[in-house]
DNA sequence: TGAATATATGAACACACAATCATATGAAGG
DNA sequence: CCTTCATATGATTGTGTGTTCATATATTCA
């Protein structure tokens, strides 16, 4: 390996490399995209996708534990990608952001795509 | 915990479920999602969104290893994410799918909502 | 054929993380 | 108050995964 010093492509490089985003934001979005990346919490958010559920349900339709569900809520509601509001002891959550159902989409259309 | 099984909302539950993705489908989400979820990955993506690029230039780019992108790239070929062409020695990579971008598109987005 | 170079790949290791279990919190009803 | 119930949270553990290091593959060129 020598291309560490010896660049093959200078101007390419030079050019992307001011096109692309902070790394700051790189990060972000990584976590971001973190959230979509475990299927128990994908089932979450397509289900909420449909209506707003309390804890329990969720459970119920996703077949987890309680506990996991509550766990991966807390990761989603830090990603601010689900809210809630709470009535007596229930909870219920639903999504917080547009952007959440179109990258659901945009997945799902690429699962299609390759059959 | 007893909402196992008394089901709080039991239409609600019923309805959702219904409507829920083919586990088949959630699990290929979350693979393909997964790839977006790693600061290195998301780097490799945005960078071959400017253009086609080498594995030594990218490597440069995201001031990566050049072992480091080049498995990484293995997975998001596996993925369908992107394609490559040999010529000589250098391998170019870019992006597979449109969706790539939409994607990240929505991300950032999100990321920028979020202040 | 042999040296140089661009990329790929396998093994190993450190770390992140999802699930579970146990328990805590907090609200409603008797 | 005390119990019940819905949810939250802390600790633990096993698994997955990103990086590194070393090496393999493959192509060009002398």
């Amino acid at each position: 390996m020598q291309c560490d010093l010896i660049i093959i492509h200078e101007e390419a490089v030079e050019e992307v490399r001011q096109a692309m985003p902070e790394a700051d934001q790189i990060e972000r979005m990584a976590g971001l995209l973190k959230a979509f990346s475990d299927p128990t919490r994908l089932k979450i958010l397509e289900a909420l996708r449909q209506r707003e559920l309390c804890v329990c349900d969720l459970a119920v339709i996703i077949e987890a534990s309680q506990s996991s569900v509550s766990h991966q809520l807390a990761g989603l509601k830090a990603q601010q990608l689900v809210k809630f509001r709470k009535e007596g002891k229930v909870v219920y959550y639903s999504l917080d952001d547009d952007h959440v159902a179109d990258i659901l989409d945009r997945a799902l259309e690429h699962i299609r795509h390759a059959e």
